[in-house]
DNA sequence: GGTTAATTGATATTTAATCTCAATTTCATT
DNA sequence: AATGAAATTGAGATTAAATATCAATTAACC
């Protein structure tokens, strides 16, 4: 389904669904969770498929613009995706001690987004909101 | 009054008020706007006052720990800064094209946002949202 | 003023991400 | 199935932000 999807995307735009391509997305959907590009790359060398580093990050890139794919961090060691496709969206909370992510997701907080965004007159496409603190584990 | 809270900040953690750190506080409220650590060293040069890109760096996560500067986005050239005392909080849109960068302030996101963190028991420090998309002059 | 621990800065290093370009592959068209 | 144009790949070079190193310096406390 994700092919279908990313096949149409590429076609619309007359690219090419490579074999390289093809493995990339079928990584990202096979594993459930936050990854850096880096260890999608070396996830892909261990499972035996192959992709040069390049063609990861300009896969990555393509998966995202189609919307398949979302960047939902930068940390200080690089961008961090999870795929989206299947997935509803959802927000961040960060913990800033064990690093650990938990997904949210509030109605309320897509619509005065949007309500923002009509008062500024913009057009808005994407967001990241990642709200940094003290998960409850590490509150104690 | 800035440096009074750097000052305390510092005598508190028994960090030292150097010339370097003074120099780094003084041309972050000197420019009012968005700024990247690079444009920042430069700036510094230019005008007169000496600090190395190191430790324009180290002040600069100095300053964001003791909550007088605010990182607010990390693009793809950096992060990016802004000083916070005297303004109120704020979130961003960020134009896709044109790179525009709009400030917005919400009560009601910020009260959503604690109603989250409340029923995540987590404890919210700060938190960066960012709403890409385009602005009304792009949008023509 | 002296002592101690923090700080500086020039430079090297790290690391993510992008660029280069010849060789290869896809895909629409015969 | 063969052809040809255009897109894509990949190994390695390159870029650029940010951090680490460490001897020399400096601030802060007595």
């Amino acid at each position: 389904m994700e092919q279908k999807l990313f096949k149409n995307y590429l076609g619309e735009k007359r690219l090419k669904l490579t074999k390289e391509r093809l493995a990339v997305l079928q990584e990202v959907f096979a594993f459930h969770g936050h990854f850096a590009p880096e260890q999608l790359y070396f996830r892909m060398r261990d499972s035996g498929s192959k992709a040069s580093r390049a063609s990861v990050y300009r896969t990555l890139t393509l998966l995202v613009e189609c919307g398949l794919v979302q960047r939902i961090a930068r940390s200080d060691r690089g961008n961090v995706y999870e795929h989206i496709y299947g997935h509803g969206h959802h927000d961040h909370l960060i913990c800033s001690l064990c690093g650990e992510i938990i997904e949210f997701y509030s109605e309320n907080l897509e619509k005065i987004q949007e309500e923002v965004c009509r008062r500024n007159k913009f057009r808005g496409v994407s967001h990241i909101l990642e709200i940094r603190g003290i998960c409850g584990r590490c509150k104690g």
